[in-house]
DNA sequence: CTCTACCCATAGACTTTCTAGGGAGGAAGG
DNA sequence: CCTTCCTCCCTAGAAAGTCTATGGGTAGAG
């Protein structure tokens, strides 16, 4: 109970986690790592969050797994996109930046989107 | 069933309430059709989410009602908000924005946040 | 051998949102 | 008058996601 700790994904971590997915097969591990360092750890994925994500887009079929071994000589489950979970990522990412906007509307201040 | 619609507020809906409440003091109904008209009815406000939620920010004292007659000259209950309440808007806009900007980042895009 | 980092997983509590109701009153048109 | 629409309020219960709190196992460093 020491940090506040900026608490809530609300919602994004699918899309994240899948995000993570499409730029290669990777463990649950190190999607969070991938996660928290690519925002400079103010996003933490918590593994109580990030393993029923996992499986739950699993048994949606959005992903697939697939027992390894890592890089740190681990037992590790890999997980890759299928199609429609690239579909989804697409799908939620449309929606998301759109709802961002929408709120940031709201909010009186202006959100702009740049490409990659 | 008709719709998919954009399912979900994801936890801005009580920024987004206070930040209505903020410019004027209001009854539910009116703050609801505020968020959808700014948004070209993209963020529907249900009756359901958004009532609760006014609820459990008085609880909180974020917001003190008082019953009044609409413009429509109708029985309304007036929110405004306490000097509590507008803290924790410029908090949760802050951690929003914040918030924003680390998924935008992940998901390889840039926010930017103009000023009013 | 001990400790740390890595890697997986689940149960239960908690919170928020939605669906699906219910109700009452003013206004407007027939 | 009567019916219908819009305004305005409210709640119960389901559904979903996240967090806290645990538990366990193994590789490698010191």
């Amino acid at each position: 109970m020491a940090k506040p700790r900026l608490e809530l994904l609300r919602g994004t971590l699918d899309m994240m986690v899948l995000k993570a997915l499409a730029l290669e097969p990777a463990h649950g591990y190190a999607v969070a790592r991938w996660i928290e360092e690519g925002t400079d750890d103010l996003l933490r994925i918590e593994e109580g969050s990030l393993y029923p994500a996992l499986h739950r887009m699993e048994r949606r079929r959005w992903i697939v797994s697939e027992w390894g071994q890592s890089e740190n000589n681990r037992r590790a489950k890999y997980y890759r996109l299928t199609d429609e979970g690239r579909k989804k990522l697409e799908a939620e990412t449309a929606a998301w930046f759109k709802f961002a906007e929408a709120v940031s509307v709201v909010m009186g201040s202006k959100l702009q989107e740049t490409p990659q």
